[in-house]
DNA sequence: ATATACAAACAGGTCGGTTTGTTTTTATGA
DNA sequence: TCATAAAAACAAACCGACCTGTTTGTATAT
C-alpha cells in the first residue's frame, strides 16, 4: 500500500501528459529523432509504457502533440520579444541577438529540425505537421508586420525582410551542428543586422 | 558457369563502391537517414550484403564516404557555376536562381541535411563529418572571394554576404519540407537578390 | 460498479554486425 | 606458360539488441 495524494482523473491525466510531452522534446533535443523511442520517452518521463500508450497510442501521436506545444511556446515567446522591441525596452540589435540565442541554445529549433527532417521521409507525419507549420509561420508574419516597417515596401516588405532573417538563423543553426565557430557566427550576425537594417526599421509603439 | 567479362580487382572494387555510394545518397534522399539501412543500401546498389561489409564495414563508413563524394561534387559544381558568372555567361540573377534550384531539387542539400541532423545525436559521426564540412566551407569562401567584390568591405565583405545568402538557402530548404509554396519562395528569392546586391557585385573576369 | 489511469509482459519485425563459405583475380615458381 | 597458392571480392545465413504496437492485468477515481 503506497501513500498517494488523492488527485482527480483530469489532474492525473494532465500531469502524465505533460511529463510525456516534456520528455519527448527533451529526447528529440538530446539524442535526435532516430534515437528517440517510445520506451525511452516513457522512461525519461518516469511513467510506465502502459501509461504512455494510454494517452498517446502511437509514436506519432507523441511527436505531433509535442510539436504543437513547442510551436505554440515559440510563437508566443517571439511575440513577447517583439513586444519588448515595440515598447522600446529592447534595441534592434538586442532583438536579433535574443532570437539567435534562442535558436542556437534553446530547445526549440533543434527539436523542430529533428521533426521536420523526419517528416521528409514520412508522408503521414508530414501531413500532420504541415498545418502546424503553416500556422506558426502565419503567427510569425503577423509579428513581423506589426513590429517593423519597411523603408521601401515596394522592394522588400517588413514581412519578407524578417522572413529572410529567420531563414538565415535556420541556416546558421544547421551549420552550427558541425561547425561550432563562435567568431564566424558573430560575424554573420553582425552582417545580418546591417543587411536587414537597410530595408526595415522597428515600428516604435506598434 | 556464368559468362562474365574479366575485370581487374580494382575495377570490380571501384564499380561496387560507386554503386554503394550512389545507393547511399539515393536512399538518404528518398527515405531519410532514419529509414536508411545497410541492407536497404545493398539492395538498392544491387550487391550482396557481404560485398557491402567488405568495402564498408559499418554503416558509418558508408555515410562518411558518401558524404565526402557529395561535398566534393557540390563544391566543384558551385565553382563551375561561379566561373560562368565571372566569364559573363551567367547573370547575377541567373546565378542565384541556379543555386536555389540545385539546393531545392538536387540530391545534394537534403542528403547532407539528413546526415547533419543524424550527426547531432551521434558523437562519432559528428567527429568524422566536421572536417569535411570545414573543407567544404573553405572551398565556398574561396569561390565567393574570387567571384564577388564588396561595395564596402568594411561593412559586409563578399565572403560574408555570400555566406549569408547560402544560409538563407539552407533555411528556405528546411522550410520547404513542410511548406511547398512556390510563390513564397520566389518572393524570398527576389528579396534575397535585392538585399545582397546592395553590398556586393560580380567580379567580371575574375 | 464502472470507466479511466497505470503497469508489465509479450510478439512480430527490423537493424547492424558477425561469421562462414564461395567465386574471381593476382602472384608465384618450376 | 601454366599450375597453384594466396588474396581479394562477393554471397548468404545467423545473432543479439532494440523498437513499436498489442494484450492482459491491476489500481484509482467517479
Amino acid at each position: 500500500m503506497t501513500v498517494t495524494t488523492r488527485r482527480t482523473q483530469d489532474q492525473r491525466s494532465a500531469k502524465t501528459r505533460r511529463l510525456l510531452l516534456d520528455a519527448t522534446i527533451q529526447s528529440l533535443m538530446e539524442v535526435g529523432y532516430a534515437n528517440t523511442s517510445t520506451a525511452g520517452i516513457a522512461k525519461r518521463a518516469g511513467v510506465s509504457r502502459g501509461a504512455q500508450t494510454h494517452h498517446y497510442p502511437g509514436k506519432m501521436d507523441l511527436i505531433v502533440a509535442a510539436t504543437e506545444e513547442m510551436f505554440a511556446n515559440f510563437a508566443t515567446g517571439l511575440e513577447t520579444l517583439a513586444g519588448e522591441l515595440r515598447a522600446g525596452r529592447l534595441s534592434y540589435d538586442a532583438f536579433f541577438d535574443a532570437i539567435w540565442d534562442g535558436v542556437l541554445n534553446g530547445d526549440w529549433f533543434y527539436s523542430s529540425l529533428e521533426i521536420i527532417v523526419a517528416a521528409r521521409g514520412d508522408d503521414e507525419l508530414r501531413r500532420q505537421l504541415a498545418p502546424l507549420i503553416l500556422d506558426l509561420h502565419e503567427r510569425f508574419e503577423t509579428t513581423w508586420s506589426r513590429t517593423f516597417v519597411a523603408v521601401d515596401p515596394a522592394v522588400v516588405s517588413s514581412r519578407v525582410a524578417l522572413n529572410l532573417a529567420m531563414n538565415v538563423f535556420r541556416g546558421m543553426a544547421v551549420q552550427a551542428v558541425l561547425r561550432r565557430d563562435e567568431a564566424y557566427f558573430l560575424e554573420m550576425l553582425a552582417a545580418l543586422k546591417a543587411v536587414i537594417a537597410v530595408h526595415v526599421r522597428p515600428a516604435e509603439n506598434g
